[in-house]
RNA sequence: GGUACUCUGGCAGAACGGUUAUGCGUGAGCCUGCAAAGCUUAUACAAGGGGGUUCGACUCCCUCGGGUACCUCCA
C-alpha cells in the first residue's frame, strides 16, 4: 500500500511486513467534536479497517489532550474543574465515535496520565541544550533543530519576518516554543524547573514514541495540525533521539462550509451529535469519504441528500441478497473478482476511497439489476454478500440485524397483503403495507414476489417530506 | 507578504500523455392494481485564461488569474 507522505512530499509504501503502528492526533477536550474531527478519525478508520481485512496486524494510538488553555477557560466558565471538562469531553468522544462506528483505537493516551514521560523527554531535551529554561517555562530551542521546517516546507527566517507571535523577552528566539509552562493555577505538576503543566506539542512526542517506538510507520491528523504542531513534534522527537520520527505523515484535508473552514469564530460548526442524529453514521461515513482525503470536503444538505439515496441503494441491494431465489442464470464471480480487486487497487493506491465506493457502488447496481430481473440466484447471492459484507466493514458502514420474531411478523403481514391483493381487496392490502411502512420496512413488489427491507431512519428524510407536504 | 494545496459537465468527483470514469440530478421508458423501490435508456460543446513541449495534453512546462488553508489555538 502507498500513501501520500507530507513530509517527502512522495508517496510511500507502508510496510506491512509486520506491525504497522500508527498516531493519530485527536482531540483536544474542551469541547463537542465535529464534523471536521469526524472525517479525520473516519479516514484514519477506513485505513485500519483495511489493513485489518488483510490481516495485518495494527496498533493503532490516538490521544486525548486533556490540558490545555482552552480546557482551563472552560472550566472557568462553567465554574468547575478542568478534570471535569475533559472527562466530559472524552465521555462525550466516545459517544459520537461508537455512533459512528469507528474501530476503538489500541490505546488512547491522554497527557496528564503521561507527567512523567514528558518530564523525562525534557530532561532529555535540556541536556542535548535543545531546550532550555526561563523565566515563564521550558522552551525548545528551534535554532538547535537545524531542518526545522522540512514538513511544513516553511524557512526560518521567513518565519521570523512574517511572525506574528508576540514577542516574548525571555525566548532566546521569538520561534522557540514551550514544552513546560509555569503556573500556579491548577491543574499544575511539579517539575524538576518548577511548577505548571506541559505545552501541547510535548505530549504526542512523549506519548508516540512511549507507545510506537522512536521510529514508527504513520503519523497523521487534520491539515491544520502540519504547522506547528507535527512540525514541532518533528522537532522534539528527532532532537530527542537523533533518528526520524514518523516514517510517512498523512494529513487529512479540512471540512468546509460555503468553501470556508469550520471554525467556532465564524459559527459554522456542526457537531456530530447534531449530524448523527439527523443523517445517521452511514450516510456521514459515505459523506465523508466521497473525495480524496488530502483534499477539502464541503459540507451542504444536498451532497448529504446525495449520499442519502446511494445509502437506500445499498440498502435495497442488501435485502435483495438476503431474499433471494431464483435460479442461478449467470456466472457471476468474474465480475466479482474485477470489482473486489478495483475497490483493493483503489484504497492501495494512496487510500482512495472515492474510487473505492465506485467499485461498491457498481457492486450494488449490478446486483439491483439482477434482482430486478428476477435472476439473482441464491448461490450467485451469496457470493455477492460475502462481498459485500467485506466491503461494508472495510468501509465501516453497517444494517442492522433484524431479529427472527420481527422477521416472521413482516413475512406474515406480507402474505396477508398477497392474500388481499390476489383478492383484489386493494384497499386492505394498502393498509397492511403502510402499517409496514411504519416499522420502517418497505415493499417490494418484483414481478413474481414481493421483498422487504428495513429503511434506516433518517430525521433530515422525514423533516423534508414533512415540510413538503 | 510568504508557503502549500487547488481550479474537470447542472452538482459531486477520479484516473490517464492517445476512447475523458463513476455517482447524483434531469428526460423518456419498463415493472406495478396503485405507489414506492428498482431496472433500462438517453443526456452533458466538461478541464480558470493565455502561451509552449508533443504526431497528440485534462494529464508535462511557463505565465497570468481565481479559490482555500497554514504562517496564533484548531481535525
Amino acid at each position: 500500500m502507498k500513501l501520500h507522505d507530507t513530509l517527502s512530499n512522495l508517496e510511500q509504501k507502508v510496510d506491512v511486513s509486520k506491525k504497522v503502528k500508527i498516531y493519530l492526533c485527536g482531540v483536544t477536550v474542551y469541547d463537542e467534536s465535529h464534523i471536521g474531527h469526524a472525517r479525520t478519525i473516519i479516514v484514519f478508520d477506513v485505513l485500519r479497517k483495511y489493513l485489518e481485512s488483510k490481516d495485518i496486524e495494527i496498533e493503532f494510538v490516538q490521544n486525548f489532550t486533556d490540558v490545555d488553555d482552552k480546557i482551563i477557560n472552560r472550566a472557568k466558565v462553567e465554574n468547575t474543574s478542568a478534570e471535569n471538562i475533559s472527562v466530559k469531553y472524552i465521555d462525550n468522544y466516545f459517544k459520537d465515535f461508537d455512533g459512528l462506528n469507528v474501530k476503538r483505537a489500541t490505546n488512547y493516551p491522554k497527557a496528564t496520565e503521561h507527567i512523567e514521560d514528558i518530564i523525562k523527554f525534557i530532561e532529555e531535551l535540556i541536556k542535548k541544550e535543545s531546550a532550555y529554561t526561563s523565566k515563564n517555562g521550558v522552551y525548545f530551542s528551534v535554532s538547535r533543530f537545524l531542518e526545522y521546517g522540512k514538513l511544513s516546507k516553511k524557512k526560518i527566517d521567513e518565519l521570523q519576518s512574517g511572525s506574528r507571535i508576540e514577542i516574548d523577552e525571555e525566548k532566546k528566539d521569538p520561534l522557540d516554543f514551550a514544552v513546560w509552562k509555569f503556573s500556579d493555577t491548577e491543574p499544575t505538576w511539579n517539575s524538576p524547573w518548577g511548577k505548571g503543566r506541559p505545552g501541547w506539542h510535548i505530549e504526542c512526542s512523549a506519548m508516540s514514541i512511549k507507545y510506537l517506538g522512536e521510529n514508527f510507520d504513520i503519523h497523521g491528523g487534520g491539515r491544520d495540525l502540519i504547522f506547528p504542531h507535527h512540525e514541532n513534534e518533528i522537532a522534539q522527537s528527532e532532537s530527542c533521539t537523533g533518528i526520524q520520527f514518523a516514517k510517512i505523515w498523512m494529513h487529512v484535508g479540512m471540512v468546509t462550509i460555503n468553501g470556508e473552514k469550520m471554525s467556532k469564530s465564524i459559527g459554522n460548526v456542526k457537531s456530530i451529535k447534531h449530524v448523527l442524529e439527523n443523517w445517521g453514521s452511514n450516510v456521514i461515513r459515505l459523506f465523508c469519504l466521497s473525495g480524496h482525503y488530502s483534499k477539502p470536503i464541503d459540507y451542504s444538505e444536498e451532497l448529504l441528500e446525495e449520499n442519502l439515496t446511494k445509502w437506500r441503494q445499498v440498502e435495497t441491494c442488501y435485502y435483495e441478497l438476503i431474499h433471494a431465489d431464483s435460479e442461478n442464470s449467470e456466472e457471476i464471480k468474474s465480475i466479482i473478482e474485477k470489482l473486489s480487486t478495483e475497490f483493493n487497487n483503489a484504497l492501495e493506491d494512496d487510500l482512495n476511497t472515492h474510487l473505492a465506493l465506485s467499485a461498491f457502488f457498481q457492486l450494488v447496481k449490478e446486483t439491483n439489476r439482477l434482482a430486478a430481473d428476477e435472476r439473482l440466484g441464491k448461490e450467485n447471492a451469496h457470493i455477492i454478500k460475502i462481498e459485500l459484507k467485506r466491503m461494508l466493514k472495510i468501509l465501516g458502514l453497517r444494517i442492522p440485524d433484524i431479529t427472527e420474531d420481527e422477521k416472521q411478523k413482516i413475512d406474515e403481514l406480507i402474505r396477508n397483503r398477497e392474500q388481499f391483493r390476489k383478492e383484489k381487496q386493494f384497499e386492505d392490502a394498502d393498509k397492511i403495507r403502510d402499517k409496514l411502512n411504519e416499522m420502517n420496512i418497505e415493499l417490494i413488489d418484483h414481478r413474481e414476489k414481493t421483498i422487504w427491507m428495513r429503511k434506516e431512519k433518517i430525521k433530515a428524510e422525514n423533516q423534508k417530506l414533512g415540510h413538503a407536504n
